[in-house]
DNA sequence: AGCGTGAATTGGAGCGCTCCAATAGCATGC
DNA sequence: GCATGCTATTGGAGCGCTCCAATTCACGCT
């Protein structure tokens, strides 16, 4: 910095302001600093600046899992509008345990980031509770009630609803939920399945079956269907499940969607291959990543704001694995 | 620093070399130290101890897409690595395009990364060799000749001949590849097929058909395949050509593998998913990981060692998607 | 000529740490 | 009693930048 301040004939000041695109830089000044700079190879070095400014202008993005093609979405999403707000996103991966998320969220808070986003994060309410008065949080589809942690959430009841009236709308009645069993937001979603059902007039004939946020579980449930009775449709708790279920459907000839229609969630990669063309609920992604880098925006301005909760409507991407039933 | 220091009665200096894990602290103010930074909440700072220090400890990945399965096994892989060797991992996204890339490079240098593993990057030599001046670079699946980049590749060769010799061995001698176009190592993989079906001495009955390495080409070409002469076994440039033969297959009645034998590459989630169960060659993600990162560390060391580039066998996987061709 | 104005520029302190050379403390050996 | 060799500590300069208050400068105005 010092020798394209002396190349440039002006003081390290000088060249800072240029750096920072300060606007009460003369034109003249602006274009020899920056010639000189280039000339020499210059790039300022992001930590100094990073230190002495107290500002990061970074997010931390912890996902739970890049195995799961929906974080890759979830990823990019995030990714593209942190950018877009003027920011850098640092990732890390929490591979679907608690303690590495807590330590990544750690590292996250080391490296002085200016918020923090956490996709469907495992973590304990006193860990994030405790880390949240150090940088700004928000929460991604798990619903903390925590003092000054945003959440942002998909809203479920609309997922659920979107899944059952088109189903109905086939002149679907028969309809199996394959659940989520523990895993985060599956609740919700199978509650609200039944609700919806509910309120359709349909609690007669609904069904639920335990399952998982996994393949080898949407496997299980379907062996269960096809040595008891088969419905005309199945809603699984998310695509990968979905996948499972076709997996075995298709071994025992039975077929999508002529003799049984099928819905996941999340609308991944998995549902768009061809293979499954899967009918799915998209989350509403761009959205949740606008809403969450907003919060954290509003968070640093005003830190001791209450919390707030941001509920997304999703939609219903159909694809061919969902056709009236037969007859 | 100046509370932790003053609390426990020691200077700062002392305080820093507690953190550092210096072995020359005596026992009694390591514990006094450590006692009062942990009541006070004092966590150091790594920007300013990276500033001062001028070592980062950190490894930038970047990767070329995430939403291909492949890049997510990558990414596990060089990231427990490079955690495993006392590196922090900084993950940037390319998104498939070379300009993208380049600047995702430029943003690892300005934050001092120790070195930098590209992942099949498309950025020019010219900008690739900038920038191996200032840290240590390492191009993994490409292989560039360039004075002081290493480079980390899988046996294409091997790879090849694993598939030839196990359709062979299953009485397969009407094979097709579909190859991945302009695609990135594409032409190995094509001209190492057809270098084992000729060293087979089934030149005669060996075809190629030119694709993309997505599932899109894999249905062009599948419909190709299905108005002409079918093969006895399709071997793909990768997974996703696969799933998409798979659907075009599936969808024309056309068993799997009954009628035609399947294989893909790269071992990805959708090799393993039961719907498809494809055989599959494996990349020694692993192996490569950790080549990658020891050539880094010797770059550091030695940063004028010429070139290296380093041959790693991969594996196949068998699947249900092969079997011995029909009578 | 003297003045006020606003824009462009500058000097220097400070961000929170590391690292080096210097120092303190203390048991040894003679 | 003193030089010697340790190890455990300390002071202070310096990492490369930002940011504030102060200064310079050119200009138009009375």
């Amino acid at each position: 910095m010092e020798d394209v301040a002396a190349a440039a004939g002006v003081s390290r000041s000088l060249v800072s302001l240029v750096f920072q695109d300060s606007p009460k830089v003369s034109e003249a000044s602006r274009s020899r600093v920056l010639a000189e700079a280039e000339r020499l190879g210059y790039r300022p070095n992001v930590l100094a600046r990073q230190l002495a400014s107290n500002r990061t202008r970074t997010i931390g993005i912890l996902l739970d899992d890049l195995h799961n093609p929906y974080f890759a979405d979830v990823l990019d999403a995030f990714e593209a509008e942190a950018e877009s707000a003027g920011y850098r996103a640092l990732l890390a991966n929490g591979r679907r345990e608690g303690e590495r998320e807590s330590e990544a969220l750690g590292t996250f808070i080391d490296h002085r980031v200016d918020g923090v986003i956490l996709a469907s994060p495992r973590i304990s309410d006193s860990v994030l509770t405790s880390m949240s008065k150090i940088a700004p949080l928000v929460c991604v589809e798990r619903r903390v009630d925590l003092p000054r942690i945003d959440v942002v959430m998909h809203d479920e009841r609309v997922g659920a609803q979107l899944v059952v009236d088109h189903l109905i709308a086939l002149g679907h009645r028969d309809i199996v939920h394959i659940d989520g069993g523990s895993g985060a937001g599956a609740a919700a979603r199978r509650d609200w399945f039944m609700q919806s059902m509910r309120d359709a007039g349909l609690s007669a004939s609904m069904r639920v079956i335990g399952g998982e946020f996994t393949e080898q579980a949407g496997r299980e449930a379907a062996e269960q269907l096809v040595r008891g009775a088969m419905p005309t449709a199945i809603y699984c708790a998310n695509d990968a499940v979905a996948a499972g279920v076709a997996a075995v459907l298709q071994r025992e000839g039975i077929s999508i969607p002529g003799d049984v229609s099928l819905v996941g969630y999340d609308d991944t990669m998995l549902a768009k291959l061809d293979l499954l063309s899967l009918t799915s609920v998209r989350q509403p992604l761009a959205a949740m990543a606008k809403a969450s880098v907003d919060l954290i925006n509003r968070r640093i301005e005003k830190p001791r704001r209450g919390a707030e909760i941001v509920d997304i409507a999703p939609s219903l991407v159909t694809r061919r694995s969902t056709a009236a039933p037969r007859d």
